[in-house]
DNA sequence: AACTTCACG
DNA sequence: ACGTACGTGAAGTTT
């Protein structure tokens, strides 16, 4: 059994070393913070290099303490606290509550002494002692039980003082001695006077001769150096106050148990949300990281409120009858963590095996069977009752085919969700990864045989997951994006992505056939122009035909060798006309591989439909994303690729596909956001917003704008809102970088406000950290700060372009939640299927096209108010082609 | 697994 | 002097 290990901290002393030693630091409000800063981290340090059993930080309580009574001047050439650093003192506290680390101040005394008392007394009840300061006073309590840590240059490293230590630092000197060099010396910077005229060499010198300030007076006149005794002679009294003023109080008046200062290590969550709060992202991701590989007693993270339950001793009820299941259901009360066991891992083709139910109380397996059927969980899982899932939408989708319809009305709670609000920006993330970064807790690996253990055992664990994830959800004032957005969306999603989409597998095929002979047609020119045939789909061996072979000459280089993008070969097309060929082949050979067949593989075979799954958790802006198949980029730019939309059909005859887009909602967002005057007008003069933007730009009347100006004017504005260069656009217009120059002053001079808000967006970055979106969903952007020039300016870009891209998916997400709703409320038999970013793709039977134009038009126009009017266009054919 | 290219908003 | 447009997914080649 290993000694009981206390470190006592001088709080004062640490907030100031850690003031001046470090470069400013503010939080997102402007709140300075690098001493509480430096102040977190080296307690951080110390939890892990010390591993105390037993901790406190002890702080002054009063400007005045007993040493003022002896000497009013005590500490009187103190510069005045600076305000940066007073401000920081209660965030220190506040840190430390976060912490779970008990503070210590007495009235009247110094931290000196509180923590002098403390150490001592632990000393002698057997505890090793291990004080942190920065103050070389605090030496004066080293002793064989007490240790000293001093900070040395910076502020997490220490410099471990024994006794030896004290030795080896002044020159024989006794620990105990510390007091009478102080006697003698004085100190300035306490405005401690000491004798003039003696350092620390000479009364390093005359305590080895005569031990102590008392016993340099009694033997005064044998000290050496006549002006040496003449100083000490008139300066008596002074060393003798200075001593009693260096001297540590270990007698002050504390009651304090030490049992109360044994420390179970801090409740990550609160720790995290804490240093979330004040802009901390390293210590965020350090604490997160070091919980999970610390799991040993005693600074079990999560031990204090019980979080974290032993994986070993952790056990549990089987369910498999109706009676056990409404017995057990009867008895909770607190929110239920629940995790289908599903038996394939894609949710799209799983069947449940059963469930896991648990809090962290208790724990269930609810085995499927013939004494339990789905059915008999039902009127649970739909209830109001409170549940916390991990992916709702995977869920939902499953027990659809048991037909379990989840709605937002069945008290579900989605914690991937949440945790994905919280850092979007780390994309598709597991639940492990949750665990680890919002609790610090590891999950077990799920080894062979332990499957339904583990699925029960991170049941249990999701409420107080989700706890977390929801105070912090709250603070950032994200309540209302989780609850009326996301949380809802989910299952109007898991609803698309069952419905699927209709393709006629005969009309693919048939146009894959048409594109393979085009194919091989053009595979056939291009060899013969080339003289060889060779892979073309290799832009190795395209480049080495066309740059080394024929001698055009390579406009760009990549990484590995020329470049054969389309950019480059339509500017070498009229040179050669291979290059045109290559061209043409590149447009129908991707038709045919990424949508042809890409498509044909996944028509499920029972449904003849495709059923795309919608990532909700993925994106770092908040839009959606699609896959398998993707349906978010079907071709519709050139006629070629557009036909393929003709294979997308509605499910039934006599029924239509209904499409509803919004029209320039990322600049009229733009409009909102930055209040300018010119963009705002043009909008509610339902202009069209690139020939107004080239009338502005080019001087000229609107009437007269070119078809190249509007071209031109529109490249500026998709620059505009992506966070514009006038490389970028020089680039995009293959134009002189001078002229796109040009084009950018003279947009900015004609819509001033787009500009202001421009640079204020990276403004507020740069403060915060992070920029957010209409509905407050947040982005981080942590190389905003960046030395490095280009991740910084990619930052910028991605700070004007993240609200604006942002803010038009909280905008649709919105509106898709109002029309579910309103769907179901009218009862309508029409479906929505897809999400394609600014518009809407439903199928419909033609008798019900009118009422559904009508209220996607109005929930999508009205999903919110903002300072210029939001407008959607509608159309419907026979199939997503003729919905244009 | 990384790179290139290209489809969409 | 630097070297980019913002956000995605899929296919194919090369390493």
């Amino acid at each position: 059994m290993p000694a009981s290990k206390l470190v006592l901290i001088d709080g004062n002393s640490i907030l100031y070393r850690a003031f001046f030693a470090l470069p400013p630091l503010t939080a997102r409000d402007g709140t300075p913070t690098n001493a509480v800063y430096g102040f977190t981290t080296m307690i951080l340090r110390l939890l892990s290099d010390e591993k105390p059993t037993h901790l406190a930080v002890a702080f002054d309580k009063s400007k005045t303490t007993f040493r003022h009574a002896d000497f009013a001047a005590y500490k009187g050439t103190r510069q005045e606290t600076p305000d940066e650093l007073v401000q920081q003192f209660p965030l220190a506290r506040r840190t430390l509550e976060a912490l779970s680390i008990p503070m210590i101040e007495i009235d009247q005394y110094e931290a000196d002494d509180v923590i002098g008392t403390i150490a001592k007394r632990a000393a002698e009840s057997g505890f090793d002692v291990r004080v942190v300061s920065g103050d070389k006073d605090l030496l004066q309590l080293v002793d064989n039980r007490i240790h000293v840590l001093l900070t040395r240059k910076g502020i997490t490293e220490m410099e471990h003082f024994d006794e030896q230590a004290v030795a080896r630092r002044y020159p024989g000197l006794r620990p105990a001695q510390v007091i009478d060099l102080k006697g003698l010396m004085g100190d300035p910077s306490d405005n401690i006077p000491g004798v003039p005229g003696v350092g620390e060499k000479t009364a390093l010198k005359l305590l080895s001769a005569f031990g102590s300030v008392e016993g340099v007076y009694h033997h005064l006149d044998e000290v050496q150096g006549q002006k040496l005794r003449e100083r000490l002679e008139q300066h008596r009294e002074d060393a003798f106050l200075s001593k009693r003023l260096a001297t540590i109080a270990c007698d002050a008046p504390i009651d304090v148990d030490l049992e109360a200062l044994r420390y179970e290590g801090p409740d990550p969550a609160r720790a995290i949300a804490w240093f979330r709060e004040l802009d901390f992202r390293s210590l965020v991701d350090k604490i997160s990281e070091e919980m999970s590989h610390d799991s040993t007693p005693p600074a079990s993270p999560a031990a204090s409120n019980g979080a974290a339950a032993d994986w070993d001793a952790f056990t549990y009820d089987v369910i498999e009858d109706a009676g056990a299941w409404q017995e057990a259901i009867s008895a909770f009360s607190e929110p239920v963590g629940v995790m289908m066991d599903l038996a394939d891992p894609d949710y799209h083709r799983a069947d449940i095996r059963g469930m896991a139910v648990a809090t962290p109380k208790r724990a269930y397996y609810v085995r499927f069977g013939e004494r339990l059927e789905l059915s008999d969980v039902r009127p649970w899982l739909v209830s109001d009752r409170p549940k916390v899932a991990f992916d709702l939408k995977s869920m939902a989708f499953a027990l659809d085919a048991h037909g379990i319809g989840l709605t937002s009305q069945c008290g579900w709670h989605d914690a991937k969700l949440a945790a994905y609000l919280l850092n979007p920006q780390d994309g598709d993330v597991e639940l492990d990864q949750v665990f680890a970064r919002e609790r610090g807790q590891e999950l077990p690996a799920i080894k062979e045989g332990e499957r339904e253990k583990w699925l029960v055992y991170t049941a249990s664990q999701l409420p107080p997951l989700f706890e977390s994830l929801a105070y912090t959800i709250r603070s950032q004032e994200m309540e209302q994006l989780y609850q009326e957005v996301e949380l809802p969306l989910a299952f109007v999603l898991a609803k698309m992505e069952i419905t699927g989409f209709y393709v006629n597998r005969e009309k693919l095929i048939a146009f894959g056939q048409e594109l393979a002979e085009r194919i091989e047609r053009i595979t056939q020119e291009i060899y013969d122009l080339a003289g060889t045939s060779f892979n073309l789909n290799s832009p190795k061996q395209l480049g080495e035909i066309l740059f080394d072979k024929l001698g055009l000459p390579a406009m760009k280089k990549t990484k590995t060798g020329y470049s054969t993008s389309a950019d480059v070969l339509e500017k070498l097309a009229p040179m050669h006309e291979i290059v045109q060929k290559i061209l043409d082949y590149r447009l129908l050979a991707k038709l045919q591989s990424t949508y042809v067949e890409g498509l044909l593989k996944v028509i499920r075979k029972e449904t003849g439909r495709v059923h795309t799954r919608f990532h909700q958790t993925l994106t770092a802006t908040g839009r959606l994303s699609s896959s398998e198949p993707n349906l978010q980029n079907i071709p519709i730019r050139l006629e070629e690729g557009r036909r393929l939309r003709q294979v997308f059909e509605p499910t039934y005859k006599d029924w239509v596909i209904f499409a509803a887009d919004y029209s320039q909602i990322e600049l009229r967002i733009l409009a909102h956001l930055s209040g300018d005057e010119a963009l705002i007008d043009a909008f509610r003069r339902d202009m069209d917003i690139h020939t107004r933007t080239a009338a502005d730009v080019f001087e000229v009347p609107p009437e007269q704008v070119t078809s190249l100006q509007r071209r031109q004017a529109k490249a500026v504005n998709f620059g505009i809102v992506y966070g514009i260069s006038d490389f970028g656009l020089a680039q995009n217009l293959n134009i002189p970088q001078k002229e796109a120059k040009r084009f950018i002053e003279s947009y900015f001079e004609k819509f001033p406000g787009v500009k202001r808000y421009m640079d204020e967006i990276v403004k507020q970055a740069r403060e915060r950290g992070y920029v957010t979106t209409l509905m407050n969903r947040r982005r981080y952007l942590p190389d905003i700060h960046s030395r490095n020039y280009q991740l910084r300016s990619f930052a910028e870009r991605t700070a004007m372009n993240t609200p604006i891209q942002g803010s038009a998916a909280d905008l649709i997400k919105l509106a898709m939640v109002r029309i579910d709703r309103a769907m179901r409320d009218a009862q309508m038999d029409a479906r929505m299927l897809l999400q394609v970013h600014d518009e809407l793709i439903f199928e419909c039977p033609k008798d019900e096209l009118a009422a559904l134009e009508v209220l996607v038009r109005d929930n999508m126009e009205n999903a919110m108010t903002l300072s210029v009017p939001l407008k959607v266009d509608t159309a419907y054919g026979p199939t997503w082609y003729d919905a244009k």
